[in-house]
Order: C-alpha cells, then sequence, then structure tokens
DNA sequence: GTGGTCTAGACCACC
DNA sequence: GTGGTCTAGACCACA
C-alpha cells in the first residue's frame, strides 16, 4: 500500500451487452473522467491502437471520439491526438440535482431488478475509483 | 387490506436518452418489481393501452412484453390481459455480474456528462440507504 | 406575384468548395431554418433518399443528421423519419451578439478577397429568404 | 506620412471553427488585403516568428505561405522576408459565383448555429454600411 | 419502410 | 505518424 500511482486508463468491451461499442467508448471516456481516472490534458490512445486494442475498426473509435468532441469531452488535433479538454462549468443547479436523483433511482432499479443492494453498487464504484484498472 | 388493489405503476419515457424505449418499459417493469410497486399477480396496462398513454407504436409495447415474457417475468393470458408473473431463481452469476458492471458504467458516464464526479453518485446512494422510506 | 407558397427544401452541394459534404448538408439544414425554409416539425428527406438525390453515400447522409440530431437541432425517430426539432433558447446576449459581429466581418472579408461588395453579399441573402429553392 | 510604415496586421486563430488553420491564415491574409490593412508591398511575419505568435506549427505557417505564393498573393525574397505581391486580375467568373454562395451559406448556418436569422445578418450587413469607417 | 451500427478499405489533411 | 472524410455494403432495431 505504498504511494498510489497513476494508472494507464484502459477501454473494456462488453459485445454481449447490446450497447453499442461507440456508446461503450463514449461512457468509459467520461466515466474515466468522472472518477479521476482521465484528466485535462491527457492524451487518449491514437484512433488506430485503440482500435487494434479493442479489436475494432477504426471509424468506430473515431465516431465515439468524434462525438465526444462535439460536446467539448475531447479536443483532437489533426496530426497531433487526442485529449481531454478543460471541462466547461454546467448550468441550473436545481435541473443537475433532479437528474442526479434520476440516474441514481434507475441505476438502483436496475440493480435491484437483477438482485443486487445498493450496498454493492457502492462498492463497484468504490472499486473505480481505487483501481480505474487493475490490469497493466 | 383485504382485496387486492390495481397498483398506479406509472411508466416514464426518455425519448432522448438513446435507450431504445422496449427497453426503458422493459427496465421499468423488472424495477417496478424489484422496488415492490409491482407485485406477482399485478395485471399491466393493455398494449394498445400502454400505446396511447406513451404516445409510441403498440409494436413497441407487445415486443417489450414479450421479451419478458420470454424470461418468465410476465405471462399473457388470452383475453384477459398481462400480468407479474412469479419470479423464478436467478441464473448464472457471470450474466449478473456483466449486468451490474453495465449499470454502473452506464450511470458514471451518465453522472460524468454533467459534471458530476462517481463521489457524488456514492454520496446519493447512501443517502438512499440512511432514508429508503422517504419515498412513496 | 400572386400569395406566396412554401417551397420544398432543396438541398445542393458543392463537390469542388473543398467544404466536406456532411458539413455542407449541416449547414443547409441551420440555413434553412434561419432563412424560414425550414420549421419546426418538418421532416427532411429520409436518409437513403437524400443520399440518391446528392449523389451520395447513404453513411454520409445520416453522419450529417446524426450530428445535428446530437445539437438539438433534428429529432431522429427510428423507423419514422428525421425531423426538425424545436430550437432551444439561447444564452447571454452579449457573448451571442459577438459571435454575430464576427461572422459578419468574416464574411465581408472573405467576400472583399475575391471582390465582391456588401451590397453583393446582402443581395445574396436576400435571395435565400425570398426564394429559398427557385427549381422544383 | 513619408516613409511607409510596418501595418500592425493581426493574425487571430478559432481552434474550434473547423477550419482548418492553414486555411484561417491563407483567408485573413485575403481579407488583410481587401479590406486595405494590407498593401502591396508589406512584410508579413516570418514563418518562425508567427507560428511562434500563433502557438502553431512552422510548418502550417509555412504551407498558407506558400499557397498564397502559388497564386501569386504573396512574394518570398530569399534572406529577406515575405512580401504582399501586386493583385492580377481576377479570373473566371463562375469560380468567384461558387466561392460567394459558398461564403453566404456559411455565415448563414454559423448565424442559425447560434439562433439569428438571415435577417439578423442583413441588418448587421447594412449597419457596415452605413457606418463603415466605425471600426479601426 | 425508417434510422442505427459496424466493417473494410481508400484517400486526404495536417504535423 | 496523427485524425478526417467518404464509399460500399452487411446486418440490426424499430414502426
Amino acid at each position: 500500500m505504498g504511494s498510489r500511482q497513476r494508472v494507464p486508463f484502459r477501454f473494456r468491451l462488453d459485445l454481449h451487452s447490446g450497447v453499442p461499442v461507440y456508446r461503450q467508448i463514449i461512457d468509459q471516456v467520461r466515466g474515466g473522467i468522472a472518477s479521476g481516472s482521465l484528466s485535462v490534458g491527457d492524451q487518449l490512445p491514437t484512433v488506430r491502437q485503440l482500435a487494434v486494442d479493442l479489436s475494432i475498426n477504426p471509424n468506430t473509435v473515431a465516431r465515439a471520439y468524434r462525438e465526444l468532441e462535439l460536446v467539448e469531452v475531447l479536443e483532437t488535433h489533426q496530426g497531433t491526438g487526442t485529449f481531454i479538454s478543460a471541462q466547461k462549468i454546467r448550468g441550473g443547479g436545481e435541473e443537475r440535482s433532479r437528474q442526479l436523483a434520476q440516474i441514481v433511482t434507475d441505476s438502483v432499479a436496475r440493480a435491484g431488478a437483477i438482485g443486487f443492494t445498493v450496498e454493492d453498487l457502492v462498492e463497484q464504484l468504490r472499486g473505480l475509483v481505487l483501481e480505474p484498472s487493475r490490469r497493466r
């Protein structure tokens, strides 16, 4: 338990989840930012490299990056790479809180539907923060 | 408390969430069962009624019901309606874990998208545990 | 000069402009809205139809529509079609004015660089409003 | 007013506009000439200096200058620098019209993207004509 | 029928 | 080398 190290961000796909691959990439980048694994200025894997890593087509990676760029989560610099962009400040606190409550309610319902408790959810979430990518 | 009452279960759709409508219906039925809003034997709205209520195509409702029937969450009785069936014991731990991971990834991404961190999520979840009966 | 009629919106591509095709489509939809040729609720050509009309690949049309959907200019309903969405209200008036001034300055500079005057620009713009699509 | 002065022409980049950087430089040189900010014989910043000023790669500046040189807008004199060259008469009307249409489409789309109409654009342009010397 | 996702692969633009 | 655009075509999801 020495000093905590910065662990390289790692993408993982679940090809059987029914969630589109490009969407999984988007979610994981957003999640990585939310969990602190990805910070402003960090470079993401290149389109081609991530495509190889995940055994998918580069177009699929490019699409995910592109959508994240459109909403200003990423910045791409042609010929250079793709980076986490400075996140802009969000508006209305009330609406945000309402949305957060909705997200929580949803996840509890979905987890409950397959027999997991709120504690199970919390445990999973804590895992994300402490060890964003266990394997190297 | 003698006679069984018609539970006023309410479906809500988010047409902008990217989650297919039929899937949202499935999730809400499952969630309703997990949360106790729906119990064994409760009757669901008819396909046509729910389609009207949600302003969607009856085929979409039918598909959701059909899929729930396939996994024995619902039972349809010709000429009578659609009901919550007795829940069987759940199977494979691997599939469940996969789904839990999906739920967690999803909620983290959604929270991240509106500027919340994993810690914010955990805090909200803990709030639910401390005051579980505030809602309803 | 009888009553003014609603003219069907028409896309036109300039394959030699160097501007990406999907971008031209995006610009024309946005322009159509700005000029009043396209209104909330109007259905756009189907992905496949527009692809045929413009002799381009359906993927290119889909990409343009997709990006416009992401910024909530369009709404797509699977199996139904693609429609002009209700435009949301914009924020800060000052910043907007600054941006408009920038757009005007830019266009004047670019037009001037090839020997056109402000009047030429105004004339072209007026043409857009009066006859959004001359040919039928 | 005797000796010719170094005009304090200033380049400005918008890295989020989607317009290639080299193209923005080209446009600004052309625009500067059209607006009178740059005159025949004026010296431009060196490739390296401009690259430093704009925090971009010298190759990008070099490319912009090279393309302007190819169309004889600029002249480079070895060991001296890069200068605005005497402008030749412009050619084909078709190409010019095409470019004007592009400029108009572009400005309408950009204005529409922030909620302005074609009328707003026209109004702004008219304002320029009425008070052409307010700026500078 | 509608739109959505993904692959394969070509070619371009930029650094 | 980087990312960007486009095509061709398969297959899926939804109404």
